[in-house]
DNA sequence: ATTAATTTTTAGTCTAGCCTAAAAATTTTA
DNA sequence: TAAAATTTTTAGGCTAGACTAAAAATTAAT
């Protein structure tokens, strides 16, 4: 039986939600995520657990298994190399291109995607920096990843950016961010994705999810 | 509200039934376009009703309204134009990308909509030979028009062919279909769309309907 | 012009995927 | 560690869009 669009949301927003942590995902941030009320979040976790797509326990949160996992990476894949067509064959601008690709990512057709990769000469990453796992499901190593991802608790240190508008440098600047920095994140906001950032050991600073999503780390 | 998947087909569907007849379209017509059952077909054509979207009387069969008509040459534009896309720049045969069309269609943006017709370089006709509608639905001027879309009873001349392959042409030849020739489409098999055609006033030949997409006539 | 065949509609069900309200479990606070 | 707050689940309901079986309307055939 062929995966749902609501079934591939799911996914998707759990594969989102573990980038950025090792910890089991809560009903309450996929139901956020969604847009669905966490009743219905439950049902789903329920559904899928029975296919195997999850490991789910009640009152215990959900990690994806083997299989959606897979599932996921590839949805991920999609969308990621549909957002490169946006920007680099349509013309639109980075910051236009979500939504769009939020439907994209769901059109079913593997050589498709396939000629699309090689139609858009094999992309590692897409327009926000993001890696495009290849039809393994493998994730390119980039050496680096948005300070974005890194997990909480766990030390990097700043290698680049992924964007070099002058503004963006110009606030680096003022927050301290410098090359070989040594960073670490001690909190994320569930709101609004915003970062408090251990910068050299000294006291966090928050900075917003943007700034985040443009410094490239080593870890 | 927005219109949903299983409406735009449906209209597609309608106005894909209109474009070879001028009668009102029935309700086993679609259902066997959709590979629905008659029953939901009647469900769905009272819904669209309320809507405004087609004119629907029951047991008497249903057209498009003005607007349903409007949405969908918009669906029909997107397909045409993604089916371009697919053959002229990812490499596809023509004879592949119909049921990748079917699900592009449903893309919604007509940003991307317009950008995708400029890169593409604003053609007037999909693969097959069948015209684009242009962002206001209206359908290009272009002198001929496929056989297969030629209502039955009407008379035309054959004015050239959308395709030029040996094979074609040489049935062509066996058909006795030359440049010029007189035709008329006295019946069309729903089955499998292929066309009885008179020509040149005489007694009615059988012709497959790929044959008939790749014959132009002009009325 | 009846009868027979076909088409279409009605009536009643089903599933996916969502919802609200209330109950249960877990976590936090005092 | 018991009460309070929060999170999660259960229970029951709703809508879109499909289905089957049976009834009604239309069309075709004798």
């Amino acid at each position: 039986m062929a995966i749902s669009f609501a079934e591939e949301n799911y996914l998707k927003i759990i594969y989102r939600l573990s980038e950025s942590t090792s910890d089991d995902i809560s009903t309450n941030a996929i139901a956020e995520l969604t847009q669905n009320k966490a009743a219905s979040v439950t049902d789903m976790l329920r559904k899928m657990s029975d296919k195997g797509w999850v490991n789910y326990q009640k009152y215990q949160g959900v990690r994806l298994s083997e299989t959606g996992e897979k599932i996921a990476l590839d949805i991920v894949r999609k969308h990621r190399l549909w957002e490169v067509f946006l920007v680099n064959k349509m013309g639109f601008n980075w910051d236009e291109v979500h939504e769009i690709a939020e439907q994209l990512e769901h059109i079913e057709s593997e050589v498709l995607v396939d000629k699309l990769d090689a139609f858009l000469d094999y992309p590692r990453t897409d327009p926000h920096g993001d890696p495009i796992p290849n039809k393994k499901g493998e994730l390119p190593q980039l050496g680096y990843i948005p300070l974005a991802n890194m997990p909480i608790g766990k030390a990097g240190k700043l290698v680049g950016v992924a964007q070099d508008s002058a503004v963006f440098l110009q606030l680096l600047t003022k927050l301290n961010l410098k090359l070989g920095a040594n960073l670490e994140i001690t909190e994320i906001n569930a709101f609004d994705l915003s970062v408090s950032l251990r910068i050299d050991g000294n006291a966090p600073v928050l900075i917003s999810h943007e700034v985040a999503k443009n410094v490239l780390i080593k870890r």
